[in-house]
RNA sequence: GGGCCCAUAGCUCAGUUGGAUAGAGCGUCGGACUACGAAUCCGAAGGCCGUAGGUUCGAAUCCUACUGGGCCCGCCA
């Protein structure tokens, strides 16, 4: 690609340097960025600022001047006996500020690009630095226990365009969902469902079992109104016969097939439906259960064993946290019985740490039993100290069972062991304090952890933050959303901001299907590109124009000398910009940072909007000159493939057309005047 | 008390991994449609990049200490 060869070019001037005794020898890479301003040229380049150390000393300058090195650059650059090659690519190269070297191309350098993406098409923008390395991105992973709110919405987009991006990136990668389908919460849903059940076999006259006995549906029990919808498909699965009998069984006689239907109901009915709706595919949904029955657990404890990081330790209880409360209040506040207000957020806790608990709400119920844990004997421990974390965590409860964080060790050997040599998750931010221990954990098992945690969301509505409680049944659903948003702006939206940003969800603004929705402005932009392709058939300069091109097809000779035409330099500026896009993506990629793409949609959408109207009068994409005319269409067209390319990349839809469903609501007009 | 994240225009956010005069959208004000899509474009106003030090040719970016906000700190899941 162009930017390889000139920084070759550099490379091979610096050699240059190095023969002639201006630095000492060395493998030096030439570092190319594209300046902020046109005026800087197409490429800047800082070598000889980076490099004066080097030329001082073998200068045996006490200090040098960049500006000198520069210039020796330069001369080697220029010069036909050092490479013949540059005079070619490069149209100028000049000294700048402190040193820089402003490279400027030859117009037919750039020209030529434009037939690299039109030969790529579809895949433009894919690299290879992965090198086929199998990546697993495992991401929502939300306790099948109910229905998904925004705050997954946000994870599952995040990891599924980190996982695109990865795969542009050259990774061979495979999105992976964790079910957390056993533990005591699944059996609360279990034990809901079984209480709806009984509710809706009276109410509904539920055929075989009209009469059910009532059961109570305890506080700690899933409150929501989905519970009965799973209540009613676990007795209309029922042959009608055994459907009396089933609501007279206790619960714990029945509890594992319970938890069973109801968890593989909500998964395939609430929240794989609603990650179709965003079009996200997982290759693998796995379940934590069948790692408890598979005795997953004993082997990757003794996968740790062999590493020498278990320990048999008496956990101490953890040093509470606020005991020292010496904030303010040191002096002469009144001390009396009653406690001072608490500022801030109070630390209640939360139920259902996970990623469902997307904000931390005060009004949960919660049963603390913190005088539960018998201390004092001595539990099987990870030493997740030696790595950074707090305190060692314990691989097994008194009780014996094994702990949640022992299922995700398993479940991680069981990664390492499918031959992932890269593993990605995607959390939400109140994971945070889980990380250094899971890293701790596949680290020792050999494997490498990257975790990407991003930041919550909180649901705004009429400008006021909108609690939401999983178990108060008063959420805003992800479907919802999706349903009043639709899909591309929900991805948008979400895709718009950094990972480690906490977001303001404005629901009102995300339901307003309306043109401040940034997501119209960037697929406007590809149906324009669409629009004047087909637009330029109807009139007799365009049609030749596309009759010319369709001759010169896969004749790069011929595509070359048409694109000859292209020297405005926002036409060239522009090609700059779209040849840029497979180091954008790859960076992308590297960070775990969607948010790139979106903005260089935009940014690149901005140009072209900008050069359409500068020359709309003048220089028209179609006007008199049918060589113009042709050349400025291949452009047109390649910029409809990098902005396909990338939307598509963001799982949001490039529409050839806009007009479909445009909403003019000005109904604020004129009511008082 | 400790750990992680954040702080940039009135608001919401970018800032190419340390580069040249800090940008965009929304909002405000003023302009541009007899021809390729005005869901667009052009211009103006708007900044002590939270504060104070440090590192070097050069800092919004890296280091330290503060200030303010978010998340977290169980043998729970």
């Amino acid at each position: 690609m162009i930017k390889e060869n000139v920084a070759k070019v550099i490379e091979v001037a610096l050699q240059a340097c190095v023969r002639d005794g201006l630095l000492p020898a060395g493998d030096y890479k030439a570092q190319l960025d594209a300046p902020k301003q046109a005026a800087h040229g197409d490429f800047a380049c800082n070598a000889a600022m980076v490099l004066q150390k080097q030329h001082a000393a073998a200068t045996n300058a006490a200090k040098s001047n960049p500006r000198a090195l520069a210039e020796a650059i330069v001369a080697r650059v220029r010069d036909p006996a050092v490479q013949a090659d540059p005079q070619k690519l490069l149209a100028s190269i000049e000294i700048a500020g402190p040193g820089f070297l402003n490279l400027r191309l030859a117009h037919s350098a750039w020209q030529g690009e434009l037939l690299e993406i039109a030969s790529q098409g579809k895949r433009f923008g894919r690299t290879n630095r992965g090198q086929g390395a199998k990546t697993m991105v495992e991401f929502v992973s939300a306790n099948p226990t109910g229905p998904m709110h925004v705050g997954h919405g946000r994870g599952a987009v995040l990891g599924d365009t980190v996982a695109s991006l990865l795969d542009w990136a050259g990774w061979s990668v495979s999105r992976e969902y964790y079910i957390n389908d056993a533990g005591a919460q699944v059996f609360r849903l279990a034990h809901a469902v079984l209480a709806r059940a009984s509710e809706i076999a009276r109410v509904e006259r539920i055929e075989g079992c009209p009469d059910a006995q009532p059961i109570a549906l305890d506080a700690e029990d899933y409150q929501g109104d989905y519970v009965k919808d799973v209540a009613r498909a676990w007795l209309l699965s029922l042959p009608v016969s055994e459907r009396a009998a089933a609501l007279a069984r206790p619960f714990e006689e029945q509890k594992e097939p319970l938890r069973k239907f109801s968890t593989e109901w909500v998964r395939t009915h609430l929240i794989e439906t609603d990650l179709q709706l965003f079009n996200i595919k997982f290759d693998v949904w796995f379940s934590e259960k069948t790692l408890h029955d598979q005795g997953a657990i004993e082997a990757a404890v003794e996968a740790l064993r062999a590493q020498g990081v278990l320990a048999e330790e008496i956990l101490e209880k953890p040093a509470d946290a606020k005991k020292a409360e010496k904030t303010a209040k040191a002096t002469a506040t009144h001390e009396s019985g009653a406690k001072a207000p608490m500022v801030g957020t109070p630390n209640i806790g939360t139920p259902n740490i996970g990623t469902q608990s997307i904000l931390a709400t005060s009004e949960s119920v919660v049963q603390h039993d913190d005088e539960d844990a018998p201390l004092g004997k001595p539990l099987l421990v990870m030493k997740t100290t030696r790595f950074g974390d707090d305190r060692d965590r314990p691989l097994f409860k008194t009780s014996g069972e094994p702990t949640y964080f022992a299922a995700d060790v398993a479940y991680h050997w069981d990664k390492l062991q499918r031959g992932y040599k890269r593993l990605v998750n995607v959390w939400g931010a109140d994971h945070g304090g889980y990380v250094s221990r899971m890293k701790a954990a596949v680290q020792s098992m050999g494997g490498e952890l990257e975790v990407i945690l991003f930041q919550l969301v909180n649901l705004m509505k009429d400008g006021q933050p909108f609690k939401m409680s999983k178990r108060a049944a008063n959420f805003v659903t992800l479907r919802e959303l999706l349903e009043e948003a639709g899909p591309d702006a929900t991805r948008f939206f979400f895709l718009q901001r950094r990972g480690d940003m906490a977001v303001d969800f404005d629901l009102d603004l995300a339901k307003k299907r309306s043109s401040d929705n940034p997501v119209f402005y960037v697929q406007y932009g590809h149906a324009r590109c669409a629009g004047m392709l087909l637009k330029a058939a109807e009139s007799p300069v365009g049609a030749r124009a596309l009759a010319r091109l369709e001759a010169a097809r896969g004749d790069e000779a011929a595509l070359r000398t048409l694109l000859a035409a292209l020297t405005l330099p926002e036409e060239l500026q522009i090609v700059q910009r779209l040849m840029t896009f497979p180091d954008v993506v790859a960076g992308a990629a590297e960070a775990f940072e969607p948010h790139r793409i979106v903005f260089y949609l935009q940014e690149t959408i901005a140009q072209f909007h900008s050069y359409y109207s500068k020359y709309k009068k003048t220089e028209r994409v179609v006007g008199d000159d049918e060589n113009k005319s042709a050349a400025r269409l291949f452009l047109v067209s390649q910029v409809k493939q990098v902005l396909f390319n990338a939307l598509t990349l963001l799982g949001v839809s490039a529409p050839e057309r806009m007009d479909a469903d445009r909403e003019e609501d000005e109904r604020d007009e004129g009511a008082t005047a």
